[in-house]
DNA sequence: ATCCCGAGGG
DNA sequence: CCCTCTGGAT
């Protein structure tokens, strides 16, 4: 594409640096205990708010506390639990069918195996990743809106790229041991640093300096 | 490309 | 009112 120059290799890895700056301990935000309920609030969390999961999941922990449980659960019941989060009815599909795919092939065991995970019903590539690294510390870039409008805002990436592609980008940015910490960190920056209805434009009035 | 989909913020 | 939220399936 014409007008969409990308900025260089050192330039990214220095844009990438000085947000990790801004939060150098962040991490996720959604609360589990148990890897399956990890899977569970993930999944949850697709064009969702942290926070609206978060004010499911401790009823719905309690009174489905495995795949097991979920996987006997009706589709009205789990909606009922999770009506107040968006796109609630294709999640309550997705959850029992996981929980029921989870219970009988894997016997209750989440998989530490990208392609698996992504075979579950409502798991693409970002729950994948994020199952990951925050239940497996298995070195992963999660993709999601936040890393996507960063990315392109700074033009690390092009404009028309598609999730994988800045996961690609990204991961040949960076060494492995920083992948998981600047996911986490871009996942701040673009929610509180700099958020999608910012008005300034110019991506580099949100970045500290470079010390 | 389109659909799903409630809550919260501006 | 409009836009956005750690997307995925069809």
């Amino acid at each position: 594409m014409v007008n969409d120059e990308l900025i260089s290799d050192e330039q990214a890895r220095d844009v990438l640096k000085r947000i990790l700056s801004l939060y150098p301990d962040a991490k996720g935000e959604l609360h589990w205990d148990t890897k399956f309920h990890l899977l569970c609030a993930v999944l949850m969390s697709a064009q969702t708010t942290d926070k609206m999961v978060n004010s499911v999941t401790p009823k719905l922990f309690a009174d489905y506390p495995d795949s097991f449980a979920l996987a006997q659960a009706k589709i009205n019941e789990i909606e009922e639990h999770i009506k107040t989060i968006g796109l609630f009815r294709s999640k309550a599909k997705h959850l029992k069918e996981t929980a029921t795919i989870i219970s009988e092939k894997y016997d209750g065991q989440i998989p530490k195996d990208k392609k698996l995970l992504m075979q579950l019903p409502g798991v693409g590539e970002k729950t994948a990743n994020v199952v990951l690294a925050e239940g497996f510390k298995v070195p992963a870039i999660a993709v999601d809106t936040h890393v996507s409008r960063i990315s392109k805002a700074f033009k690390i990436v092009s404009q028309n790229a598609k999730p994988h592609d800045v996961e690609v980008r990204l991961e040949e940015l960076l060494p492995k041991d920083e992948w998981i910490k600047t996911h986490h960190a871009m996942i701040l920056f673009g929610r509180y640093t700099m958020p999608a209805r910012s008005k300034d434009k110019n991506p580099y009035h949100f970045l500290p300096e470079n010390k």
